[in-house]
Formats: structure tokens, C-alpha cells, sequence
DNA sequence: ATGAAAGCGCTAACAT
DNA sequence: ATGTTAGCGCTTTCAT
């Protein structure tokens, strides 16, 4: 049979209300009757029933989390599992709990019906969630924080962010590469969606290159996908033409490596001919040949962080930033 | 206001009860109500509560799922994502719902008062998951399948399995090599902890040697950690005797890059003086020069299976095979 | 075929 | 300071 607080009430002679008092830490009970009943709830090791509480209450602990279907190239590293492990921390830490759903149809479909019955005390999105989510969410009222950057102005106002110092992470590997002698330095940019952070990490290398005095000429920017390869034939075009650039800025490692082996099949080495930097210190970067020089964000604390500003919009906390900015680093190595 | 079973009813001019027996099928509504309720749900779109239907079954829909607190070397890529993305897809195809813990002090214990108190329904669980859950789960009689493979006798009995083809996988990568003219073979392996494989695919190697009449020597196995510097080094010793391999095996893909990297400092080219195989395809695998041949697990699959599985026994369900074991694939490339 | 009513485990208003 | 009681939303006997 379950224990329930019938049982403990029964067995420490008192009533279930005193039992609940004392679990709540309800003032108004004796310190005798608190451990009385204390020892009863170790003796029969309860614990009480979320399902029942969640009904009382007509509340929920539960936080949903999204993670997009097609885990693209971007994500293909520890990315969501870091973000996911942060969450966990902080969620435990307010004693909620973490649900998970895909975005796929099923997945939607789920946590939809579970925001519009309350189900869920908050949610954490991804910023390349699609529309529909965001939509029940913000009909429902649900606290919701997103990862990642929010471009549109009405969420901006209700939804809180954590996300990552992109502009200052690319703006930093420029400056590296300027005080480290490299002159003529190109960019390789991922996606131009705004989201991903693709947008600032741009404006990160031409802000530098403005600082220093330095021409942002339009050859050296190359716009593709997070990819290796379109990265890769980026690089064999910018290092074929007469003024080739002397080191090479990716908006990610995955393109870095792109780029080393286009240097490698032309015959440059790096970091000799060119300096190539990376971005999201990725698991392998320390590993290939050359090390790569990249910009690592702190993916755990993203996770916990949003987690965090999450529980204090459920606990209705006055929150003193919505809209957090992680600082990113510079990790150099030798590929530049 | 929220909408009830008794909202519905009310609006439709019938008890709760018949509200209740049309929401589960029950066969003792006539069509016509069942299409005047159904209206009516619809309407208002109505959701029934999985808390209050918890409470009054007694049951619950909710699968817990544990990510190591140390996401490893081994999980350092997309690993946890992928066997999530799996599990996430075959859960809310059972109408169930997937609920994250770290192995964190705090996570442990919470899913530990979450399954003594009945309200998992399953838990999935990986191979190094340390003990004190296994035996709450145990004593509790809660269904599990864990990720990998299981050592234990008594375990085996009671929690299901989804671990795929380890032996095979170097099996084939052996067999591979030996067929292309490749004869002194070495093999660099992981941690020697039976769990992650690493036993499995030792013999793997063993084993296709000796069905080809090769010759295993002590010399040319190496074991370490899945670790591209510690396999580096192994490599190192390796390539530098006079009886040096022609090609060498690896426990893991960042450990293949260890062995790519201690040979070009030798000056051996790859494929060409030395074949290189790796293990688990990772998302560099196929970016990095030369791109890798490698064993590719079914990572979502095991997800999908694990949770398949699950809800199997969470049903009462007869399971057929309680311990499966997923095929890998060689992913033939230029290393070798 | 449908309705009335009890009860899952909990908390909070009300009573003492 | 403690007990009594109602009720959160649902399912399921038991009547009808």
C-alpha cells in the first residue's frame, strides 16, 4: 500500500492537516508536534504526492523544453545535451521538473495541449523554434524564456533571453589576429537568418575592422550555410584570388575546418600562411592539427541561467534583467 | 476559467460520466451522443487533465531519463541529443511524456522520491548509471531499460536492454582492412570498463584476426582511455618499433585522431602508409582530413527503441527480444 | 445507454 | 495549535 499523509496522520495520532502543516513548514505548529510527525514521515519514508499537490493547487512543477527535430550542423556537437544538463541543474535546484518534446508534429501537438491546460509552469524554446509554440505560449500566458537571441519586439517584451556575447566573441578574434600582425583578414558567415547569432557575429568583425582602421572589403566576406564544405570552397575562392586574405574568421569551428583543409590543398599552412579562427570551441577543435584558435560560449550556463530567470517568472520574482547576455572567450590556440 | 469535464457536460446536457466513457472509447455511449459530446469538446476545446487523471488511476504517463552529470570524452558529441531525440519521438507516439535528471546528487534524488512514490511510470536508464537508482527502481518493481549493456545477472532478468553491435562493427572494420590488403593490424581500445562497449569491440578485433588467420600480437594492442592524446602517445610507441602496424583500428573517432596525428608527425601519410579506422561517426568524422572511415551506431534508433520498449512493459505488454542489440555500419571513407 | 456519487491525495478555509 | 471538511478534475462502480 502507499503511504500517504492519511497514513503518517494515523500512525503519529494527529490529523492530515497537521501533517501538510508541517511539511509546508506552515508557522503555526508546534516544535513537539513537528517532530513527532518528522519521525513518522522518516519511519515510513513519505513522500508526498506531486499529483495530488499539482490537482490541489491547480499548479504545475513542470518546465518543457523543445529541442528542434533536425538537429542541424550547428548543433551537432554537445549542444543541446550542455544546455539540457544546465537546465536540469537550476530546475532541481527550484525543485521543478524537466519535460522534453521534439518539434516535430507529435512533439508539438503534446506540449501544446499540456500549455493550454496548464500543464506546464513555463517553457524554455530554442530561437529557431517555429511560430505555432510561441503563439499558445504567449496566448496562454505561459512564462516562457528563450535561448538564444529574440528578434521579434512584442516577445521581446513578454518572453525573458539568455544568450551569448556573439558580437564581442567575433570582435575579439579579429582584434587577436590585428595584434598578432595579420592584416588582410576575411570572415566566413553561417546562415544570415538573424538567429544563431549569425547577424552579430557578422557585425562583430566589421566593428573591428572599422576600430582598427582596417578596410572591410566586400571579397573578404563570405556568406554560407554552417557547413564544412560551401565554408571550404568559400576559402579556395577568397585564397585564389591575387589579394588573398592572410587569416580567415569562420562564424563556426565546423567551417573552420572547411577552410584549413582548402589552405592545406592549395599548398598554405596554417597558422604560416594563414590564421584561421573558429567559433563555439567545439569538442574536436582542441583536438585536430592545428589546435583551433575559437570562441567558446558557455553552453551549461546558458541552460542554467535561462533555467533560472524561468523559476523566478514562475515564482512571479521581479526580474532584474530579462534579457541576459553570457560573455563568450576567446580560447587561442595555434591555428593563428 | 479552465474547461472541465463538467463545462462539456453542462454545455452538452449530459453528466460527467458520459463526458468521461466518450473521452475513453467507452462502448456503452450510443453514436449520437457521442457525436453531440464530441461537438461540444471540440467547441471548447477541451483537454482533460493528466494530473487529475493520474490521481484517480493511480498510474502515471511520465518516463524519466538520466544524462550522466559528466558528459565525458565519449558523449562528447551528439550523443545524449540523439538518443533523446529518439526517445522523445517514441514516447509521445505511446501518449507518453519525458521527464530529464541529471546524475547529479539533486537529480538523483529526485527521481528517486519521484519513483518511490509511483509517479514514473519507466525510467530509461545508460550503462553507467551508478547504483543507488538501479536499486531504487528495483525495489520499486519500475519498468527500465537501460542504454548499452547490462553486466549484472539479476539485472538482466528484470530491466530490458537496446546496445548495439559492438563486436560486429570492429569486426567488419578489420575485416575491411584486411581485405584492402592491409595485414599487421593494431587496435588502440577505450577504457576497459566492460560498459560503453569497450569489451565488445576488443573482441571484435580478436576475433576477425583470428578467423583470417592473423596473427593478434600483444604489441600491437593498446589500451587506454577514449582520448585523442592518450591514444596519440599509444600511437606514438606503436609507429615507432620495427614491426610497426600498416594500420590501426581505434575504440572511438577522437582517438583516430590521435593516431592521424601521431602519424603525420612521423611522417606517414594516411591512408597511404598507415590505415586508420575509427569508431561512432562522429559529426567531424566526415570533415576532417582525410575523412574517416568509421563504425556509425544507430544513435536515435536506440533511443526510439529504448522508449518503444519501455512503454512495452509499461503496458504489461508481452516483450519479445528483452535485450536488443542494434546493427552498426561501416562507414567506408578515404583513411584507409 | 446514462446518471449519481464516491474517492484518488492533497491543502486551505473554517471551526474549535 | 490542531481538527474537520470541502473540493481540485477525473474515472468507475452502482443504480436506473
Amino acid at each position: 500500500m502507499r503511504v500517504t499523509a492519511e497514513t503518517v496522520a494515523r500512525r503519529a495520532g494527529v490529523s492530515r492537516a497537521t501533517v501538510s502543516r508541517v511539511l509546508n513548514n506552515n508557522p503555526n505548529v508546534s516544535d513537539q508536534m513537528k517532530r513527532r510527525v518528522m519521525k513518522v514521515i522518516d519511519e515510513l519514508n513519505y513522500r508526498p504526492s506531486s499529483v495530488a499537490r499539482s490537482l490541489r493547487l491547480q499548479t504545475s512543477d513542470i518546465v518543457g523544453f523543445m529541442i528542434p527535430v533536425s538537429l542541424e550542423q550547428t548543433f551537432a556537437d554537445s549542444f543541446f545535451s550542455d544546455i539540457m544538463s544546465g537546465i536540469c541543474d537550476a530546475v532541481s535546484l527550484f525543485s521543478l521538473r524537466l519535460q522534453v518534446f521534439t518539434s516535430s508534429p507529435a512533439g508539438s501537438q503534446a506540449i501544446e495541449q499540456l500549455i493550454q491546460s496548464n500543464q506546464i509552469a513555463g517553457v524554455i524554446l530554442h530561437d529557431r523554434i517555429e511560430d505555432p509554440i510561441r503563439k499558445v505560449v504567449l496566448e496562454n500566458g505561459t512564462p516562457c524564456v528563450v535561448v538564444g537571441t529574440i528578434e521579434d519586439k512584442e516577445d521581446r517584451e513578454t518572453f525573458g533571453s539568455v544568450s551569448v556575447d556573439n558580437f564581442g566573441g567575433v570582435y575579439r578574434s579579429v582584434e587577436h589576429l590585428i595584434r598578432s600582425g595579420y592584416r588582410k583578414i576575411a570572415y566566413i558567415a553561417g546562415s544570415m537568418s538573424s538567429l544563431g547569432g549569425g547577424r552579430d557575429r557578422l557585425r562583430g568583425y566589421q566593428a573591428a575592422l572599422q576600430d582598427y582602421g582596417l578596410e572591410c572589403k566586400s571579397e573578404h566576406v563570405g556568406v554560407g550555410e554552417f557547413d564544412r564544405e560551401i565554408a571550404r570552397q568559400i576559402a579556395e575562392r577568397m585564397l585564389e584570388t591575387d589579394d588573398r586574405p592572410e587569416a580567415v574568421v569562420c562564424a563556426n569551428d565546423l567551417m573552420a575546418l572547411g577552410v584549413i583543409s582548402a589552405a592545406s590543398k592549395i599548398g598554405l599552412s596554417v597558422p604560416g600562411d594563414l590564421g584561421v579562427i573558429g567559433f563555439n570551441d567545439s569538442a574536436f577543435a582542441k583536438d585536430i592539427d592545428p589546435p583551433l584558435t575559437t570562441v567558446r560560449q558557455p553552453v551549461q550556463e546558458i541552460g542554467y541561467e535561462a533555467a533560472k530567470m524561468l523559476a523566478m517568472m514562475i515564482r512571479g520574482n521581479e526580474i532584474r534583467e530579462r534579457h541576459l547576455v553570457l560573455p563568450t572567450q576567446l580560447i587561442v590556440r595555434k591555428s593563428c
